[in-house]
DNA sequence: ATCAATAAGGGGCTTACCTCA
DNA sequence: TGTGAGGTAAGCCCCTTATTG
C-alpha cells in the first residue's frame, strides 16, 4: 500500500507509503528456535513514486519498522532493521538521522558535567558513604579496577515498587529516588535503563512461550 | 573454572531550547 | 518581527564490558 505523497506540488517524485513488513519471528528472536508464525509490523516506506519506480533499479528506501509503531519494542529494533536492510542495526540508526547531521557525541562530557556539578549529588554521596555498598564506591573513586556495586534487598525493593508504577523518571522523581535510597541520580537512571531492557527481553520471551502453546 | 545476573561505560540519536543572521 | 539554521544540553537507547555470587 503506498500513498504517493504530493508529487505534483513537490515534483521529487517520491513517494511515502505506509504499509507492513511481514517478519519471521524466529528471525526476531535471534537466538532461539522453533515457531515459524510471521509477524507483520507497520512500516514506513520512502521510495520513488510507482511511476517512476521501473526507472531506477535501485530504489531509495527507509523502513521506519517497527521502532516508532510498536511501543516498548525497541530492545529488537536491530533485529529487525537486520532483516530489512540486510546488515547491522546501526544502519537503521543513520538512515533516520537525517536531523542529528549537527550533533555530535557528546556522552563522555555530559557525564562528566554530571558529576562535576549538581552539589545535591554531593550531598547524597557523602551521605551513602556511611552504607554497606558504599566502601566499595569510595574505593572506586582511587585508582584500580571498577568495583561493582550491589544494591541491597531493600533498594532492589523499592526500585522495582517505583518501576512498576512508571517506567520512566523524570528528574524529579530520579533526585528523589536516589535521596531516599542513598545512591547517586545517575545509578538509579542506569537501574532504570537495565530495568526496562530486562522488562522488553522478559516480555519477548512471555511472547516466545504462548506461542508455543497456542501452537 | 564456568556461567548468569547486572551495574556501569561508551557512543549514537532525538528533542527542546537558545542564539544569530 | 518572524523564521530557519546551527549549536548545546539532556535524556534515552543499544551494545558491550566488567564484576560478583
Amino acid at each position: 500500500m503506498v500513498f504517493d505523497s504530493c508529487p505534483d506540488i513537490c515534483n521529487t517524485r517520491l513517494s511515502l507509503g505506509l504499509g507492513s513488513v511481514s517478519i519471521n519471528k524466529n528471525d526476531l528472536q535471534k537466538h532461539e528456535s522453533s515457531s515459524s508464525s510471521p509477524k507483520s509490523f507497520p512500516s514506513l516506506t520512502l521510495g520513488f513514486s510507482s511511476d517512476h519506480l521501473h526507472h531506477h533499479e535501485k530504489t531509495l528506501k527507509m523502513d521506519v519498522t517497527p521502532k516508532d509503531v510498536v511501543i516498548d519494542h525497541h530492545h529488537h529494533q536491530s533485529s529487525i532493521t537486520d532483516l530489512v536492510h540486510g546488515s547491522g542495526g546501526h544502519q537503521q540508526q543513520q538512515a533516520s538521522s537525517g536531523s542529528a547531521v549537527s550533533s555530535f557525541s557528546n556522552s563522555s562530557v555530559k557525564r562528566e558535567i554530571r558529576e562535576v556539578s549538581g552539589t545535591d549529588d554531593q550531598d547524597v554521596e557523602e551521605e551513602r558513604y556511611s552504607g554497606k555498598t558504599n566502601v566499595a564506591d569510595q574505593e572506586q573513586d582511587e585508582e584500580g579496577p571498577r568495583k561493582k556495586l550491589r544494591l541491597t534487598k531493600e533498594q532492589a525493593f523499592v526500585l522495582e515498587e517505583s518501576f512498576k508504577e512508571h517506567s520512566t523518571l523524570n528528574p524529579k522523581q530520579k533526585q528523589a529516588l536516589a535521596n531516599k535510597l542513598s545512591l547517586k541520580p545517575r545509578q538509579v537512571e542506569v537501574w532504570f535503563q537495565n530495568r526496562r531492557a530486562r522488562y522488553i527481553f522478559m516480555f519477548y520471551n512471555f511472547d516466545y512461550r504462548i506461542d508455543n502453546l497456542i501452537i
